[in-house]
DNA sequence: CGGGAAATGGGTCACCCGGCCCATATGGGC
DNA sequence: GCCCATATGGGCCGGGTGACCCATTTCCCG
């Protein structure tokens, strides 16, 4: 769940955290008490907290939840006051909004596991970040070799025709037909259209 | 093409937009410099801009556009000041990060029509926000038939051979043939896979 | 009432797709 | 040095797909 006043950010970051296969947004709140108000019927693995909002703010709303849930700090400004604020707070990590979408995932996934960050330092950090960086995909998805996954994503983006797709891929035919078939094989699907289905699915039609 | 230097909320905002069917996010920029190199190789109907950004900010980056792309600045906070400056600049719109996704979107539309919106007051604002309100879908998309959509949003699903769509629906494949070469014909696509692709894209396979 | 759109269905046919066998080169790991 | 995964490519074949004709019925709208 997300909470930040800013419904441009809010909205943005919750489209494009939906879009990583193995995250799902459950909620936007505006400020601290709707934030408060909505984990009262909405469970919520990790939450994202603004500390500047109008009424009750992040920090407020962190103590009253007194460390139920995970939450990640994702502030505009960083600075010394509002890092130690946020981990008196009981914040299990903190971001800027400078940070990359790859990277919040990544913590995500990782506070979602139970891993602790705001202790951390830089390499560490690194480190943890590293090891949640790629969301996990269906075991079938996961054995998918680098070429499978580009003639994956081409197909997911509709480019549908065998003709197309060796042109492209500056391969022939035929090596693009056993791609596909490995493919169809590894996702279990039967034809291209379910493949470009599934990778949608997967989040693997990102562009290059 | 979006010019911010919060990482977060530009890929955020990127894939927000990027779910609009008739909006493309063209490129992403973290400064204005950035900006201004990019739009050398990448040509964009309009461009968001943050005023407050590293190096080059986006006021300068305006004038060195001289109005030659329709840009709205999209700010953090809002004053007299900044609005004026945004003003002089050339900016043709300007929006707090505070406002929604729904009214931004109106207004890339409404920009890329030609309206220039930072001369409104609010009723005027309101009116033209309004009349850009929702997507406009592709004609052909438009045009699809409800028994068209049922197939096509089946199809989004993975349900792609004739057969089982022909069971599902209770009508013989002839049928199901049929209702897809007009799909395709008005989607401008020319096989299944293309058309659960923009099926997809069009935001046709909900519903489970 | 009349016209048009939508849904249903038929036939034909070239061609592409997916399943099945196979081979070769190139790596990296044990 | 040997093996296995990966990427590349070939041939074959049955069946599915998409493009092009067509007809019938229903139903809404002017």
């Amino acid at each position: 769940m997300i909470a930040d006043d800013h419904q441009l950010f809010a909205e943005g970051l919750r489209d494009a955290l939906d879009s990583q296969p193995d995250l799902r947004v459950v909620g936007v709140a505006a400020d601290g008490g709707e934030l408060l108000t909505r984990l009262e019927t909405q469970p919520a693995d990790v939450i994202l907290v603004d500390l500047e909002m109008p009424g009750i703010g992040g920090i407020e709303a962190l103590r009253s939840l007194a460390g139920d849930i995970p939450a990640l700090v994702v502030s505009m400004h960083v600075s010394d006051d509002t890092l130690s604020a946020a981990r008196a707070a009981g914040a299990v990590g903190f971001f800027s909004k400078s940070a990359s979408l790859h990277r919040l995932a990544a913590a995500i996934r990782a506070v979602a596991a139970g891993v602790t960050l705001i202790d951390l330092d830089d390499d560490q950090l690194e480190e943890v970040l590293a090891a949640h960086d790629r969301p996990q995909l269906d075991p079938g998805a996961a054995s998918l070799t680098e070429r499978e996954i580009e003639i994956l994503s081409m197909l997911a983006r509709g480019v549908s025709s065998t003709e197309e797709l060796a042109e492209r891929l500056f391969i022939s035919q035929k090596t693009v037909k056993n791609h596909l078939a490995s493919i169809f094989q590894k996702l279990s699907v039967s034809d291209r259209t379910q493949a470009a289905v599934e990778a949608i699915r997967l989040g693997l039609a990102r562009r290059p």
